[in-house]
DNA sequence: GCAAGCGTTTTTGTATGACAATTAAAAATA
DNA sequence: TATTTTTAATTGTCATACAAAAACGCTTGC
């Protein structure tokens, strides 16, 4: 029987990567394991064998997977993984709870975007500073929660373009990510919503100023403010 | 049998994904561009549309192009691209000047390595101390510049996966290709070595004693010594 | 004249069948 | 037992055919 995978518009391939990739990130296929052959995966999701190996070339091209002729596609070790690709990081986070996600993004972040505030106010440019500016005021003016998430990750990612490191771009999805997880959290009106716009217009500022130092105490600030608003929310945590 | 200078080993559609990634990566396809369709790629190659497809969705995978029926295959903003994916980090480092990436690798290392010891030395297991302690022996024993680079990356690596955050994982490639890079400038010899041991000896002292703030800070210190070696074989820069 | 709807056509998406290349594992040999 | 050869399983590549999506141009009706 061919198993079921959720239908959508998207192409076949892109379902048997999705398919293959959250069980290799929900655990089912360690790293290390010997996945079944193509013709085995073509039979059991019932498609041909041209769409499992366009979907294996996706996986292979995120790094999850190693192919070779004779022995099969076998999972890659877990440094290999591209974390840090949209689509990987979405199966990540199905896999794993909540918290420990939320826990791992806010992580993350505290070490990277307040350095990348730092950059941003140092390097940059005039056209830069508009679309920061304007992205702020896209939050003021938000209504709804889509609206407000799209403006706050607006910002954000504007912030990291004016930093002027290409290196530094692919962080954005974590930060989108954990945007995306805390409004998750905050569930339909955020009380906070002054706050976080006071807190934002803080870290214009510096830019504004120019000030490095200024921009990263102000982005340790929005992030504490982000912790903040989760541990508000959550039942109960545990500390180690 | 050196009659064939093919480049062996390496299939069809690896080598039409790195010469399609090379040519997006070096500018040839702009953002936002349309490229041939998959036919003329077949044919200007003298490979199969099979071949041709593969290979795309390999470039799609790594967030480089999006193919669509009827339209073609566009190249994506850069935003979406995974630079920090071993393949098209490397592309791009053959499409940019050495020492603005060797500038730009400094300047990502300098946002995040302090923030990753700092969570090492907080988190560390003993089996992680271990591996790190490990790769400090190696660096002290290596006896050409190919196993002192080895020992090196091990040693960021073995601090990176004491971090305990695996949004973090997928930066180490950066240090990988900062410390290759390094190892270009310094030539042969290092006169460096016994003061760069001792600096990670600094760093290995904070992660045993689970001193957070002295890790970054000994981090710090590496990296500005890293700095400092660049600048010196470097004919001149200007500071600004 | 102009807008809306409708086929046309281009390009990717999927399937099938065939054969080549690779190499682990089994079999044969020294 | 150790080494070499053969075999077989699996991915790699090709050719062909048709399906599906969607931009484009054409017709039609007002």
């Amino acid at each position: 029987m061919p198993k079921s995978v959720k239908k959508s518009g998207i192409s076949v391939h892109d379902r048997l990567a999705r398919g293959i990739g959250e069980r290799i990130l929900a655990g089912e296929f360690a790293p290390g394991t010997l996945l079944p052959n193509e013709a085995e995966w073509g039979k059991s999701y019932a498609v041909s064998r041209t769409a499992v190996r366009e979907a294996i070339k996706t996986l292979t091209g995120k790094g999850l997977l190693l192919s070779r002729p004779k022995i099969g596609s076998r999972v890659q070790p877990r440094e290999g993984w591209n974390l840090l690709d949209r689509d990987v990081l979405s199966w990540h986070r199905s896999a794993i709870d909540r918290r420990s996600f939320a826990a791992s993004t806010q992580e993350a972040r505290r070490i990277i975007e307040p350095g990348i505030a730092e950059l941003a106010a140092k390097k940059r440019s005039a056209e830069q500073l508009d679309r920061l500016v304007t992205a702020l005021e896209n939050m003021r003016k938000a209504k709804s929660v889509p609206e407000n998430v799209g403006a706050d990750v607006e910002f954000h990612s504007a912030l990291l373009q004016a930093a002027n490191n290409a290196l530094l771009v692919p962080f954005g999805i974590i930060i989108e990510q954990a945007l995306a997880n805390l409004f998750d959290y905050t569930s339909q009106r955020n009380p906070h919503h002054n706050l976080a716009i006071r807190l934002h217009e803080n870290i214009v500022r510096a830019v504004v100023a120019q000030d490095g130092v200024a921009a990263r105490q102000a982005m340790v600030k929005l992030i504490d403010d982000t912790d903040a608003v989760i541990a508000a929310t959550t039942p109960q945590k545990k500390k180690n």
